[in-house]
DNA sequence: ACCAAGAATGAATAACCATTCATTCTTGGA
DNA sequence: TCCAAGAATGAATGGTTATTCATTCTTGGT
């Protein structure tokens, strides 16, 4: 039975929940690491059971730490939802224009389908971290904090997607597309897409998503695609 | 002064509010009345403060009444907040499923900007509206019964939404276009544009938001609009 | 005018939660 | 090996909240 607890151990929190009797094999971490894995512990506790009802004894159970540890670490719980929410963000925002700025000169196409399919990836479209996105947004007109946090992002991206934009109705020559419009709807199609798997999984694949997505650039740029 | 307060009584909080000494007009309405009023309490608590930190004492203070008066007419405040949403929900779902059945034999056209300038219009675009809204959607990962009241709704019109694009693709004779998807599309970008007007609304207008909608539909249907 | 039914009130209760900090434990350097 | 620095712990604290219910008040029917 001992030898299947040690055969168990992860680095997640089940280990405390499969510890039995043996104590407490305190470990020490640098506070770049402690943070980080606060941090995941609450995403998947806002995942789990929503913003509104994470509290930090479940966050720090979930990481397998003791209750006064998100306060060592963050000072408040306000201040490692605020945290939280930059991490996701930043992940998020920053991998999306690392793809529209593109260094390798790449054509604008393969550039577009690259956006895409990062926005409907694995990754970016696995429940824990939709519903953290979701959570915050749900707050956000009561919590002008965590729009700053976005927006600064938000607007990063925007501008790129634009520019991007521009440059293939350029390369085109579409008429009548007026870029920043463009821009702001394939946004809101992509946001729209993200709470459809969210709330309705079943009645949306991603591989649907995906085409559904993809159709709108079609339609918009059809020597493109 | 009494005069004053006499006259300056709606039957909203601000009469709680303005009360200085005078002690307690105590009102007795029936039950769906106050259960009503309760519900828009709700609402415009969760808009200004969000779903998190609404406190049963704050609904009954916004509706100018007792602390226990929400305990008595809907039991527990999870009930509440549950009859809240499916107030929401049912307001908006069946607004858009009304202009869709469209009794009226109105051409197609003017259904589908009929159902778009509702989409967008004053009413459902109002921040408190659109905070509820998505101020569930935040918790609805974690709330499968919040799924569950608005997905009936939900399917009912995705179903009316398919219905009408399969007419009108019939009607226009288009070819290479899946009305699921497409309406799956639509209904994603008006859920974008929503979210957007509430989390940015700097960045976009209402009238933006409208003609972003509408290119969507006239590029899926350039014969109709 | 009077009263019983039941609507409304709000003080009291019990549960929960973020935060603190005295204490214990770990570890890198001497 | 040993120790000081400081990381980690978790019991205790003070504040907040949903819910209860004894009491008070309103009103429609007589």
């Amino acid at each position: 039975m001992t030898a299947m607890t040690q055969k168990a151990q992860h680095k997640n929190a089940q280990t405390a929940a499969t510890q039995n009797e043996t104590k407490k094999p305190r470990k020490i971490l640098p506070r770049e690491e402690r943070r980080q894995q606060l941090i995941e512990a609450t995403i998947s506790c806002i995942a789990r059971d929503g913003l509104g009802s994470t509290t930090m004894q479940m966050v720090t159970k979930e990481a397998g730490l003791s209750l006064g540890i998100a306060n060592l670490h963050f000072e408040t719980k306000d201040n490692l939802l605020k945290e939280t929410l930059r991490y996701v963000a930043e992940e998020y925002h920053s991998g999306q224009i690392a793809i529209m700025q593109g260094q390798e000169t790449e054509d604008l196409t393969s550039r577009l389908t690259a956006l895409l399919n990062f926005q409907l990836s694995q990754g970016v479209t696995q429940r824990q971290k939709m519903a953290v996105w979701f959570a915050y947004y749900g707050e956000a007109g009561a919590r002008p904090v965590y729009q700053k946090i976005v927006s600064a992002w938000d607007r990063a991206a925007a501008k790129q997607l634009e520019t991007l934009f521009e440059a293939i109705i350029e390369d085109g020559q579409y008429r009548n597309i007026d870029a920043a419009d463009l821009a702001m709807g394939y946004s809101a199609l992509i946001d729209g897409l993200h709470l459809a798997l969210l709330v309705t999984p079943r009645e949306l694949t991603k591989k649907q998503a995906k085409a559904i997505a993809k159709d709108f650039l079609q339609r918009a740029f059809p020597k493109h695609l």
